[in-house]
DNA sequence: GGTGAGATGTGAAGCAATTCACACAGCTCG
DNA sequence: CGAGCTGTGTGAATTGCTTCACATCTCACC
């Protein structure tokens, strides 16, 4: 884990602490569990493009993210990629291959510059055998995740263009939705591209032929759902093509 | 769930209860918690093409395949399927739902005729609760899904039409290898191309083509693997073409 | 031992998405 | 305040896979 800046926990400001306790994850910890956890963990900066971790590396640390986004993807050895996930402020990533002690099965990058809390195996482990209520958060976080990758598989292999794209948006949003930006999704169309399975020309033909309808509306480097329902329509059309 | 007949459990021969015995998700449960583990569930034999659940339904149970092989699967309005899973002997489905207390996401039905064991949430939550140990091995199990699903991810958005079929071909051989069979596997090529996301007709010609190469042998349902080493190079080389 | 349903095998035509080859816009950092 | 790097926009040619339309094969079950 290379570029990076670690320091202890004790000077952590209650601002950046309270992204975490917000999050469902521990939200109902007792606080003293939850100061007993920020003594252990690493703070930890880096720069965007940052690599965290590769796939194959022993996982012996659990990831939080305090602020920007991380991106978890799998390169193939022809330089093609696909981002199985984004990891914004609050959400935890890295806990699978330290719950079940195997080998990161994707890399993790720095997508944005971003600071991330660490946790050691050594520490974390024994932690959770000591808050029973703990294990049953973590089952809960693996079902989302079970449920999200699959929600993935579905769309992939069921939809075309149209319907992917559609697919992948409202996802998206949905993640953001409790954001102050709203309805905006902070990537750029090359990313969308390798969560869809995509070309980035492809994806931004079909993206330009929506922001015609005002359906979304295209920024730099971000894009705006402007209309969910009838991208909403797509996606339950099955691989349908739009109307008109 | 329909044409199910039930009946208590007490008349459970051991032959069938130790394909569950041998299982890692059981293997290490005491023997007095094991057999009140069998007290609680129920027997349910099913003729080929039953429905076991929907997606949508509440998922209020855990199922384990006694016999048989089930089918996890999605499919889009307009009569498309995606085949996430198959479930053989010994392994158990269903926990996703019922762990997190929510609808089921996807389909299951009995691919062939089959004999599953049922525990209710009623039952089986204060069950976990009591076993501390067990909460441990779903967070295993929960953990080779996400494994699982996200390998089906990566090979569905890098390869192309071969590297998914030897993909899938590796994927499923490992699962069956303990078993007697070796590498035969038991699918049709229907199921294949179901959970690769290709059509039948391409994939029955990609397997033509392997079979006159000895890669594979194709039997009436089945494809035997003959040489996993030129297949699992064709994964590694990305979305790579054959050689001559 | 026949018969029908499910599974496999195969070619020709079509098309959705890729590939390739650009032009331009917008940030950001010396 | 250009210089350069990312990110975006767009058209024409190519292609891998699908679609469609069959023939054949295998096995379970009357």
């Amino acid at each position: 884990m290379p570029q990076q800046r670690t320091g202890e926990a004790q000077g952590f400001s209650s601002s950046k602490l309270s992204v975490l306790r917000r999050h469902p994850y521990f939200a109902d910890l007792e606080a003293e569990a939850f100061d007993q956890l920020c003594r252990y963990a690493k703070h930890v900066t880096l720069k965007r493009g940052a690599t965290i971790f590769s796939k194959g590396d022993p996982g012996n640390s659990l990831f939080a993210v305090i602020s920007g986004t991380v991106k978890i993807s799998i390169s193939s050895p022809d330089g093609r990629n696909a981002i199985l996930n984004l990891i914004g402020a609050g959400e935890i990533f890295g806990e699978i291959a330290l719950l079940d002690n195997s080998a990161r099965s994707a890399d993790a990058t720095a997508n944005t510059a971003c600071e991330l809390f660490t946790i050691d195996r050594r520490e974390f482990i024994p932690f959770v055998r000591s808050q029973p209520g703990l294990a049953m958060k973590f089952i809960e976080l693996l079902c989302t995740r079970i449920r999200w990758t699959s929600d993935q598989v579905e769309q992939v292999i069921l939809q075309n263009l149209p319907g992917r794209l559609a697919s992948a948006l409202l996802r998206l949003s949905e993640k953001h939705k409790l954001e102050p930006q709203g309805r905006t999704i902070a990537v750029t169309q090359q990313e969308i591209s390798e969560m869809v399975g995509m070309t980035r020309e492809s994806i931004n033909k079909q993206l330009r032929a929506w922001a015609a309808r005002d359906w979304v509306r295209l920024e730099h480097g971000a894009i705006v759902v402007l209309k969910a329902e009838p991208l909403q329509a797509l996606v339950e059309a099955g691989s349908g093509d739009e109307g008109e």
